[in-house]
DNA sequence: AAAAAAT
C-alpha cells in the first residue's frame, strides 16, 4: 500500500451521506432516482449552513456539485414551511435563481426539477430568445421557485405574471459573469423587488475586488464557502499548449481532434464569426461539428447542445456563452481555438472538463501575439502550462490557399498578388515565411515565465481600469 | 479587443 493512500484511509472521517442532513424523504428519493448517496465536499459543507439560513459566500468551483449544494437545502427549507394549497395564488415564488447564460438557467432548472419532483413545490425556467407564452402560463399556474436570467424576468416583472414580494430566498449563480455582463444594473433591480427579509446565496468561481464590493453591499453577516482555492484549476485536468501560426490554426484544430481521436470535444473561440468558421471548416474535413454562440437563435443553441450531448455531433464550437457552469457528462477535452481575453475564462472553459473527478485534457493553441494573455493565465493559475510540439502536423495548403511565393526580395517582377493588392486576402504583414517547416522552438524554460513577467509588469501596460461597477455599487445608480 | 442578455 502506498503512502498516500494509507495516508488518505488514516485520514479519512467517517463518509457523510446525503441521509445524515435531515432532508426529507421525498429528497432522499430524489436523490437515490439519480445514484446520488454521498454529498460532494461543497454539498457538505452548504447543505448545514442553508438549511440554518445563513447569507452564503461561495467559492465553487464548477463541477463540484455547487447546484446540488444548494438547491437542495432551498427545497428542504420550502418543504418546511410547505403550503398544502393548490391554489396559485397560494403559491407565490418564494426561492429565485439568477443565472448569466439561458443554456445555464435551463441546466440548473432541469437539476431542481428533478431533485423536487417527488416533492409538491413547483420550478420553472424563464429567459430569454424564446415565447413568452409558455413560460407566462407556468408561472400563473403557480411556482415556488423561478429560475431565470435576468433580462427576461424584469420583463415579466413588468407584465405583472410574476411576483417578487414573497420571495425569501435569492441564489446568484456565476456571480462574476453576471458583473462581466453588465448585469449589475438588472441585479439591483431585481433586489429592490425583493422583501428585505430574505436569505441570500452568492457563488463565485472568481474573486475580484468587484465581486467583494457586489457581495458586501446584500450579503448579510455571510458564512464563506471555499471548496475549490479560488482562480485554481482542477489537478485532474491536464492542460497543455501548442505554438500554432495563426492561419494554420484551423487545420490544427482538425489535426488534433483526428490525431487524438477526439469524439466529444468543445472547442473555444472568442468571435461568433470565428467559431461558425471553425465549425464550417470542421464539416469540410469530415468532423461534425456544430457552432453556438449568441448570434444563434434559441432553438439552434439549444439544438445544438443537445446533439451534442447526444452524441450526434462530435465537436461543439462555442464562444464563451458555454464557458460557464455548463455540465456536460464525461466531457473528456477542451480545446481553446483562441486563448481568452480574459484569464479568468480560462479557468471556466477547462472546467467545462475533468468535471466531478473525472480526468480531462485541456488543449490550448496559441500565437506569437498571445504572449500577454498567456501570462496573465499562468499568473492567474499560478503556474506555467507545458508547451508541447504539435507532433505529425504538416498543414494542408492546397494550392489556392497557399499564399504564392513572394518574388519582390529577389528583385524578380510583383507577383499577381501584389499587382492585384491584398484585398482578396487581408493585409499580410509579412514576408512568406515556411514556417511550417522551422523546428519547434520551445519558449525558453525559465525565460518564458520571467520574460512574460517582465511585459506584465511593465508600468505602461498594467490596466488601471476604474471599473463601472464600483461606480454603480458606491455612488448614484444609473439609469 | 469580445461575448452575453429583454425587445
Amino acid at each position: 500500500m502506498s503512502d498516500t493512500q494509507l495516508a488518505s484511509m488514516q485520514n479519512a472521517a467517517p463518509a457523510v451521506r446525503f441521509e445524515d442532513f435531515g432532508l426529507s424523504p421525498d429528497i432522499l428519493r430524489a436523490l437515490a432516482d439519480q445514484g446520488y448517496t454521498h454529498p460532494t465536499p461543497i454539498q457538505a459543507e452548504a447543505i448545514p449552513i442553508v438549511l440554518q439560513g445563513r447569507d452564503v459566500m461561495g467559492a465553487a468551483q464548477t463541477g463540484t456539485g455547487k447546484t446540488a449544494g444548494f438547491s437542495l437545502p432551498i427545497i428542504q427549507s420550502l418543504l418546511e414551511h410547505a403550503n398544502t394549497s393548490a391554489s396559485p395564488a397560494r403559491h407565490p415564488v418564494r426561492a429565485l435563481i439568477l443565472t448569466p447564460t439561458r443554456e445555464l438557467a435551463d441546466q440548473v432548472a432541469d437539476n431542481v426539477k428533478a431533485y423536487s419532483r417527488h416533492t409538491p413545490l413547483r420550478a420553472t425556467v424563464v429567459f430569454g430568445g424564446v415565447d413568452m407564452a409558455p413560460q407566462t402560463a407556468a408561472l400563473r399556474a403557480g411556482v415556488e421557485i423561478v429560475i431565470a436570467t435576468p433580462g427576461r424576468l424584469l420583463d415579466h416583472v413588468q407584465q405583472k405574471t410574476l411576483n417578487l414580494g414573497q420571495t425569501q430566498i435569492l441564489v446568484m449563480d456565476e456571480a462574476d459573469r453576471m458583473l462581466d455582463m453588465g448585469f449589475l444594473p438588472d441585479l439591483q433591480r431585481i433586489i429592490n423587488l425583493l422583501p428585505k427579509q430574505r436569505q441570500n446565496l452568492m457563488f463565485s468561481a472568481t474573486f475580484s475586488p468587484d465581486i467583494k464590493k457586489l457581495a458586501a453591499s446584500f450579503l448579510q453577516n455571510p458564512v464563506t464557502i471555499e471548496v475549490a482555492r479560488s482562480n485554481a484549476t482542477a489537478d485532474n485536468v491536464t492542460q497543455v499548449l501548442y505554438k500554432v501560426e495563426e492561419e494554420a490554426k484551423r487545420d490544427a484544430i482538425a489535426h488534433i481532434i483526428r490525431d487524438r481521436g477526439l469524439k466529444q470535444v468543445i472547442v473555444f473561440s472568442n468571435t461568433k464569426i470565428g467559431a461558425s468558421r471553425l465549425s464550417r471548416h470542421l464539416e469540410k474535413e469530415g468532423v461534425k461539428a456544430s457552432a453556438i454562440h449568441g448570434d444563434k437563435t434559441q432553438a439552434e443553441r439549444m439544438a445544438a447542445l443537445e446533439a451534442f450531448k447526444q452524441g450526434t455531433i462530435e465537436v461543439l464550437v462555442a464562444t464563451d456563452v458555454a464557458a460557464r457552469g455548463l455540465d456536460i457528462a464525461e466531457l473528456p477535452c477542451v480545446i481553446n481555438f483562441d486563448l481568452p481575453y480574459n484569464a479568468e475564462d480560462y479557468v471556466h472553459r477547462i472546467g467545462r472538463t475533468g468535471r466531478a473527478g473525472a480526468s480531462g485534457d485541456a488543449i490550448s493553441l496559441y500565437t506569437d501575439k498571445d504572449t500577454r494573455l498567456l501570462a496573465d493565465i499562468e499568473k492567474l493559475i499560478k503556474h506555467n502550462i507545458a508547451r508541447l510540439q504539435l507532433s505529425g502536423f504538416v498543414p494542408q495548403r492546397s494550392s489556392e490557399r497557399r499564399p504564392r511565393r513572394d518574388d519582390s526580395e529577389s528583385g524578380a517582377s510583383p507577383s499577381r498578388g501584389a499587382q492585384y493588392g491584398r484585398s482578396a486576402y487581408g493585409p499580410r504583414k509579412e514576408k512568406v515565411d515556411p514556417w511550417f517547416l522551422k523546428p519547434y522552438e520551445p519558449e525558453p524554460s525559465t525565460g518564458h515565465a520571467e520574460s512574460d513577467t517582465a511585459v506584465a509588469n511593465k508600468p505602461a501596460t498594467t490596466k488601471p481600469q476604474k471599473t463601472k461597477v464600483a461606480a454603480l455599487l458606491g455612488g448614484t445608480p444609473k439609469r
